[in-house]
RNA sequence: GCCCGCUUGGCUCAGUGGUAGAGCACUCGCUUCACACGCGAGGGGUCAAUGGUUCGAAUCCAUUAGCGGGCACCA
C-alpha cells in the first residue's frame, strides 16, 4: 500500500553523504575488517598488503583507483567466506618527505641544518602524524575495508628491525659492500640517487667542438662535448682503435688547454668513429662512461666539480667556486679567445634530472653503500622461469619484468638524508666498519665503545622491498606471517614494477623463503581529459575528495573499478552516469519498500515447485544466476570492467526495466492476496541478491538499503560469520546454481520482450499518443511460443499499453493494421483503422523485408560455399541453417502481409 | 636506437576467428501511480592503412602511419 507516509520516508533522490555518514564507523567498530571476524577454522585465506602511500601529502586519483580495486577484491573474497586481510600502512618516503618538510622550513627562513638532525627528524615525525592522519581519513572515506588494527609504517620499530636484520644478513653474506663509485648526485637535495630515481628527458642544447693541440706537432684534435666545463677534468682523449684518421695519434700526448696538463690519446672500442669528430674527451670523475673507461685504462681522476655543482680548486683559479653552468660559459669564452673553439651545433640529447626536484644530475665519484643483486636476481628469475610467478595481469608486463631483471645492476642504497633508516654500520676511530643489528652488537664486534654510526640513511625502497613480510612480524615467525604470507595479489601502478615489485620478489624469496604474492595486477592510469598524466606540477589532477563530494563515493568507486587495466581520460560524465545508476538502485529499492506489506518472508520465495513459477520469475532467476556465475568468474580473473558491466545491465535492464515492470501488476494490487505477497517477496529477494552482488563496488548504498529490507538479515550471512552483527559486508556472495539457469525461459521471455518492443516501435512510428490503448493481435504457430504469449498477455497488454491482446495460431487481422514479423515465425498486428497510410505501411514492411533479405543473402552465400560446410565446425553450420530457416519463415510472413495490403 | 601498448560510432571506452557493443552526446515522443540522476522509440561505425593466413578477419600474422609508454653509455 502506498501511503503518503512511506513516500515521505524515503527521498526520491539518493543522497550519498547520508549513507556515507555512519556505516564505515560501524564496520570498523564491529571488527568486520579484521580477519578474526571469520570463525571458520578451515576458511581459505585471502590477503593483500597495500602499496603504502607516501606520507608526503594527500591521496590522489591513482590511489583511489588502486584502493577501489583492492577493496573490491577484499570485499568479494570476504563475502565468499575467505579469512581476509587487507593490511594498511604508509611509507616514510625518504627524499620526498624530507623535501616537503624542508620546503616548509624554507618558508620560515630555516634550513634543516639550522635545526640539526635530531630536531629536524622530530619535525618530520610531526608532519608524518599530520599527513598520515589525513591519509587514513581519506581511506576511511573511500570505504577501504583495511584492518586498521594491523596498520604499519615503514619506520615503525618492527619494520626498522626487519630492515636492520636484512641489511646485516646481506652484508654478512657479502651482498652489501661500501665503495667509491660514480653515482648520480643531486646537488640540490645533496644526496646520491639510484638509477631508477633519475629521470631522463630530451633536451635541446648545444654540442661544442673543442680543439686540443697535440704536444709534439702543430696538429689539433677536435672533440665534441655537451659539457665543456668538464674538460678541466679530462685525463685522456679516446679514439676508436680502427679509426684510420687517428691511428698515428694513439699514444701521443695532448696539451689540455686552460690547465697546462698533458693527457694521452688512447684507443677504446667504446668510441663510435661515426659520431661527432670520432674523438672523445674523457673525464673519469664526472661521467659514468668515462669513469668506466678510466678504470679500463687506469686513468687518473681529476675532480673539478663538487657536491654543490661548483668548480673545485683543481679546476684552476679562474674557475674555482664557479657554478657548473657559469664555468661552462667561461670555458667556451676562453676557447674562443684561444681560437680553439671550432664550432657550436644545436643538438638534442637526453638529460638526467632528479626525479623529485628536477635538478640536473651531476655524476660524481662518491663512497656509498651498494647491494650486489646477482643472487637475489637469480632467485626471482628462477621463480619466473620455473613456476611462472608472479603472474602479471595484463601479461604484457611479464616481459618488461624479466628483461629488467636480466639487466640488473648494483643497487645504490645509501642516501645522504636524515629522514629514513640510518645505516646500521659503525666506524671506530681508525675508520674500521662494523655492521650490526644495533650499537651494542657493534661495540661487541669492535671491542670499543668509541664508535660513530654512519650518518647516511637507506633508500626508501629498501624498506618497501620488505613490506609484504615485515608488516606481518618478520623476522619473528608470527602467526600472521604463517597465515597471510605469501599474500594473494599485489595491485599497483606500472611505474613501480622495477622500483618496488621486483625488489619485493627478490627480498621475499631471500628472506621470507617464498614469493611475496601470486599475482600482480597492474592498473591502468587515469589521465586528464587531454590524455596527459595527472601531476602536481602540471596542476591537472582531479582531487578524489571533490569527486566524492560531487557524485558520491560509490559512484566514483564503480567508475574507477570499470577502468581496469587500460589508461583512460578522466571524464566527469562517466562518474555522473554511475551516480545515476546509484540513484536507480535507490529508487528501485524505494519502490520495493513502498510495496513491502505481506512480503516479510522466511526463506527463498522462489523455492516452491519451480515448474509452476511464472515465466518472468523463471527468467529473472535464470538471469540472476548467470550474472552471479559470470561476476564471480570475472572477479576471479580481475576482469573488473566486465564485472561492472554485468551487474549494471542485470540491475538496470533485466531487473528494473523488465522484471519490476512485469511483476508490477501483481505487486501493486490493491487487495492483499497470497499471490501479491509472494510476488513482493520475490521482487525483494532478487533485489537483495543484487545488492550483495553490487556490494564490493558500492559498499555504502548497498549497506544502507540492505539494512532497510524486510529480510532476516542474520540468515543471509556467510556461515563463517554466522554470529556477527548483520551487515551486507559479511553476507554470502551470491553463487550460481546451474539448475536455475533456464535457457527455455530466457528464449520465451526474449520473445515477449521482442514482441513488446515491436508494438512500442509501431506506436512510436505511427505517432500513437502514449495514453491511447490499441488492440494487439498475435499469431504464433509454435505451441510453446503461443503458450508463452497467452500466459503473459496481461503483462504484454500492460507494457505495450494495449487495450486487448489476442493470441492465436494464425493471425487474422484487419487490412488496416500495422504489422511485424517476429522470431519463431510469430506475427504481430496492431489494427489502426483510419490511422494507416497503406503506402507508408507497405514501405515500412518492405524495409523490414529488405533487412531480412540482406541477412539471408549473406547466410545463403555462406551455406552455398562447400568449403564452409565442410570445414567450419558442425555447430556453426547448423547455427547458420537455423538462422536462415527463421529468416525465411519471417520473410514468408512479411510477403503474405505485403500481399494482403495490395 | 631497441622494446611494448594503443588506433572501434561526435566523446570516453568494452569486445571477439563466424552477420559490430555500452555509457555519454544526438533525434522524436512522454508530468505512464520507484526514479526527468527518469521512461519509451530511434539515427549513427567499410572496427587506422596495406598485404598475408583462413571456408570465413574488425578479431591471427607482417609491414606502414599516427599517438602513448618503457629501456638504452653515443660524447
Amino acid at each position: 500500500m502506498i501511503t503518503d507516509d512511506t513516500m515521505t520516508e524515503i527521498p526520491k533522490t539518493y543522497d550519498p553523504q547520508q549513507a556515507e555518514h555512519s556505516h564505515y564507523a560501524r564496520w570498523e567498530r564491529e571488527g568486520y575488517f579484521a580477519p578474526e571476524i571469520n570463525k571458520d577454522p578451515n576458511a581459505p585465506v585471502f590477503s593483500i598488503a597495500i602499496p603504502p602511500p607516501n606520507v608526503t601529502g594527500s591521496l590522489h586519483m591513482g590511489h583511489a583507483l588502486q584502493h577501489t580495486m583492492m577493496d573490491v577484491l577484499a570485499r568479494h573474497k570476504r563475502m565468499c567466506g575467505y579469512r581476509t586481510l587487507w593490511l594498511p600502512g604508509m611509507d616514510h618516503a625518504g627524499i620526498s618527505t624530507q623535501l616537503v618538510v624542508s620546503r616548509q622550513l624554507k618558508k620560515e627562513k630555516l634550513s634543516r641544518h639550522d635545526l640539526g638532525r635530531e630536531k629536524f627528524v622530530e619535525r618530520v615525525w610531526q608532519w608524518k602524524a599530520e599527513s598520515g592522519g589525513e591519509i587514513t581519513k581519506q581511506m576511511r572515506r573511500e570505504g577501504a575495508s583495511v584492518d586498521w588494527s594491523r596498520e604499519r609504517f615503514t619506520m615503525d620499530e618492527g619494520l626498522s628491525r626487519a630492515v636492520r636484520e636484512v641489511f646485516v644478513r646481506l652484508y654478512e653474506e657479502g651482498h652489501i659492500y661500501r665503495g667509491a663509485r660514480i653515482v648520480n648526485w643531486c646537488p640540490t637535495d645533496q644526496t646520491v640517487l639510484s638509477d631508477l630515481e633519475v629521470e631522463k628527458a630530451p633536451h635541446k642544447d648545444k654540442l661544442y667542438y673543442l680543439q686540443y693541440p697535440l704536444k709534439d706537432s702543430a696538429r689539433r684534435i677536435t672533440v665534441a662535448t655537451t659539457r665543456p666545463e668538464t674538460m678541466l677534468g679530462d685525463t685522456a682523449v679516446a679514439v676508436n682503435p680502427d679509426d684510420e684518421r687517428f691511428r698515428d695519434l694513439v699514444g701521443q700526448m695532448v696539451l689540455l688547454p686552460l690547465t697546462g696538463r698533458t693527457i694521452p690519446v688512447i684507443a677504446d672500442d667504446y668510441v663510435d668513429p661515426a659520431f661527432g669528430t670520432g674523438a672523445v674527451k674523457i673525464t673519469p670523475a664526472h661521467d659514468a662512461n668515462d669513469y668506466e673507461m678510466g678504470v679500463r685504462h687506469s686513468l687518473p681522476q681529476v675532480f673539478v666539480i663538487d657536491q654543490n655543482a661548483r668548480m673545485t680548486l683543481e679546476a684552476g683559479e679562474d674557475f674555482a667556486g664557479l657554478d657548473r653552468f657559469k664555468a661552462r660559459e667561461r670555458v667556451v669564452e676562453q676557447f674562443q679567445e684561444l681560437g680553439l673553439l671550432e664550432k657550436i651545433d644545436e643538438y638534442e640529447f637526453s638529460i638526467s634530472r632528479c626525479e623529485r626536484c628536477r635538478t640536473v644530475i651531476e655524476p660524481l665519484i662518491s663512497t656509498q653503500w651498494f647491494v650486489r643483486m646477482e643472487e637475489v636476481r637469480d632467485l626471482a628469475l628462477d621463480l619466473k622461469n620455473k613456476e611462472g610467478k608472479p603472474r602479471f595481469i595484463p601479461e604484457t608486463y611479464e616481459k618488461v619484468y624479466t628483461n629488467w631483471l636480466e639487466n640488473l645492476r648494483d643497487w645504490t642504497i645509501s642516501r645522504q638524508l636524515w629522514w629514513g633508516h640510518q645505516i646500521p654500520a659503525w666506524y671506530d676511530e681508525a675508520g674500521n666498519v662494523y655492521v650490526a643489528r644495533d650499537e651494542a652488537e657493534a661495540r661487541a664486534k669492535a671491542g670499543t665503545d668509541q664508535l660513530t654510526q654512519d650518518p647516511d640513511v637507506l633508500d626508501t625502497w629498501f624498506s618497501s622491498a620488505l613490506w609484504p613480510f615485515s608488516t606481518l612480524g618478520w623476522p619473528e615467525q608470527t602467526e600472521d606471517l604463517k597465515t597471510f604470507y605469501p599474500t594473494s595479489v599485489l595491485v599497483t601502478a606500472r611505474d613501480i614494477i622495477f622500483l618496488w615489485v621486483s625488489r619485493m620478489v627478490m627480498m621475499g624469496l631471500k628472506f621470507a623463503s617464498d614469493r611475496p604474492f601470486d599475482d600482480v595486477f597492474v592498473t591502468g592510469t587515469i589521465l586528464d581529459k587531454h590524455g596527459q598524466r595527472m601531476s602536481k606540477t602540471k596542476m591537472n589532477g582531479v582531487d578524489p575528495l571533490e569527486v566524492f563530494d560531487k557524485y558520491g563515493v560509490d559512484a566514483t568507486r564503480i567508475m574507477l573499478a570499470a577502468v581496469g587495466t587500460t589508461d583512460v581520460r578522466w571524464n566527469d560524465k562517466q562518474v555522473e552516469s554511475y551516480r545515476n545508476f546509484a540513484n536507480k538502485i535507490w529508487n528501485a529499492t524505494r519502490f520495493c519498500l513502498m510495496n513491502v506489506e505481506g512480503a516479510e518472508s522466511s526463506g527463498d520465495p522462489f523455492a516452491n515447485n519451480q515448474t509452476e513459477l511464472p515465466l518472468h520469475d523463471r527468467w529473472i532467476l535464470s538471469r540472476l544466476h548467470k550474472t552471479a556465475r559470470d561476476m564471480n568468474a570475472a572477479l576471479g580473473a580481475y576482469a573488473f570492467h566486465e564485472a561492472v558491466q554485468l551487474i549494471y545491465h542485470f540491475f538496470w535492464d533485466d531487473f528494473c526495466d523488465w522484471y519490476i515492470e512485469l511483476t508490477k501488476a501483481i505487486i501493486t494490487a490493491a487487495e492483499e492476496s497470497p499471490e501479491r505477497s509472494v510476488a513482493r517477496a520475490r521482487m525483494i529477494w532478487v533485489l537483495e541478491q543484487s545488492l550483495r552482488l553490487l556490494h564490493p563496488f558500492m559498499p555504502y548504498i548497498t549497506e544502507e538499503l540492505w539494512q532497510r529490507l524486510p529480510v532476516r538479515h542474520q540468515d543471509l550471512l556467510h556461515p563463517a560469520y554466522a554470529n556477527a552483527p548483520p551487515t551486507i559486508m559479511l553476507a554470502s556472495y551470491p553463487q550460481s546454481d546451474a539448475g536455475l539457469i533456464d535457457e527455455r525461459a530466457e528464449v520465451e521471455m526474449q520473445a515477449v520482450i521482442d514482441l513488446v518492443t515491436r508494438v512500442r516501435n509501431i506506436r512510436s512510428e505511427m505517432n500513437i499518443k502514449p495514453g491511447d490503448r490499441v488492440p494487439v493481435l498475435i499469431g504464433a504457430a509454435d505451441d510453446q511460443l503461443r503458450a508463452a504469449f497467452a500466459a503473459n498477455s496481461d503483462q504484454i497488454a500492460r507494457l505495450a499499453r494495449a487495450s486487448s491482446v489476442s493470441v492465436s495460431g494464425r493471425l487474422t487481422a484487419p487490412r488496416a493494421s500495422a504489422r511485424a514479423a517476429l522470431a519463431g515465425g510469430a506475427e504481430l498486428a496492431v489494427p489502426l483503422e483510419g490511422l494507416i497510410d497503406f503506402e507508408q505501411e507497405r514501405a515500412r514492411l518492405h524495409r523490414d523485408r529488405d533487412k531480412l533479405e540482406a541477412e539471408a543473402t549473406k547466410l545463403e552465400a555462406q551455406l552455398a560455399n562447400p568449403q564452409f560446410v565442410e570445414r567450419a565446425p558442425a555447430e556453426k553450420v547448423s547455427e547458420a541453417r537455423a538462422k536462415i530457416a527463421d529468416i525465411q519463415q519471417r520473410m514468408a510472413v512479411l510477403a503474405e502481409t505485403i500481399e494482403g495490403l495490395k
